[in-house]
DNA sequence: ATAGGCATGTAAGCAGTTACATGATTTA
DNA sequence: TAAATCATGTAACTGCTTACATGCCTAT
């Protein structure tokens, strides 16, 4: 059960509300840690329960009040536990590269369509993600913020994503064109 | 459930046993489909009795019998209806990046040598994903092969292996580098 | 002799997804 | 006035993981 350490790491530096939380995991790729809203409202309870996280109502006005949660000493302790165990292996799983996989059996217009709206998902996430860290590291350069900076570990990871979204769509773009460039499968 | 989809695709190139089956979802992001092998006799199971797979017993000597399975033309109906349905988005859970966004919270040595580890595991992939890509292509270009070869699917996806475990490598020395040159947490 | 690989499964439990339920406020 | 956003949950179901179970053969 890592959600948790994903939870727990999401609140590190902001409090947040379930829905919150639930809107940076739905960018999902966003902390590598997949999550749908439900089972963070779950885990948010189940957290505060074992008193990991506390939470505190805020009365809003205009919109439904909302209950944000801090990470306690508590949770702290138990990112250091989770973080001195073996990590689990990276768990991937993409339906889209099977459907490459498996392309010379399939219509390949419908894949090729597919790795188009693939890249340009990976290209608004890019953007996304350079955005973030130009806010992170503020009016340093990247190298001096790495070197100096307080908090490094949210722009750390915010580079693996950039790494990893930018491939992705180099990738499909490359698939796509590489596909598109056969002969054609359905004839005229 | 699309595991369905990626045991069909598996099985497209070899007749593989439950067995054979699992050592290729072991090394896990080879098709981009992470699977234990329980899931997979199971899965089979299922398969073959919607027809979708027809499992064939293989006699052996000095080792036990093993049951084959082949994609049925059902089977290549069901492949063509799931790349025609619109894919799940990417699933990833990587508890490693977790570590690294919370790393300012954490004792940085052993974060540390969880990259190594993982860089170390990353290179073998690539390696054996190389490995795979020249095979495939025979004594052609990896260009020709790509215009001319008849099965192309496998290459595709293979590139996409070599892609994300070089970035994964790359980053997680470059990630270990940053971290183990900053100011240590540990007094001695 | 013992460890590791080949080979297939069952059973129990936990994690994750999908559907349902509610209701106010703001924007188009 | 309809749709989208804010906000939180429950319930049912499906999918996934872990532990258990068995047994033969090969290599060290």
């Amino acid at each position: 059960m890592a959600l948790r350490h994903a939870v727990l790491g999401a609140l590190l530096d902001d409090e947040l509300s379930g829905y919150e939380l639930a809107k940076i995991f739905a960018v999902g790729v966003a902390n590598f840690w997949h999550a749908a809203p439900q089972q963070l409202y779950a885990e948010l309870a189940r957290l505060e329960s074992a008193g990991l996280v506390a939470g505190q109502e805020v009365v809003q006005r205009g919109r439904p009040n909302k209950r944000v949660f801090t990470v306690t000493e508590a949770g702290l302790g138990e990112l250091a536990a989770f973080a001195a165990a073996a990590p689990k292996p990276l768990l991937i799983r993409d339906e889209l590269i099977v459907k490459v996989h498996t392309v010379d059996f399939l219509d390949t217009a419908t894949v090729v369509a597919q790795l188009h709206e693939r890249a340009r998902e990976a290209g608004a996430r890019l953007a996304l993600f350079e955005k973030m860290l130009v806010r992170l590291r503020g009016d340093l350069d990247e190298e001096s913020f790495l070197r100096e900076g307080r908090r490094i570990g949210p722009y750390l990871s915010g580079l693996a994503g950039c790494r990893f979204q930018r491939e992705m769509r180099e990738w499909c773009l490359h698939t796509a064109r590489t596909l598109a460039g056969r002969a054609p499968d359905r004839p005229a």
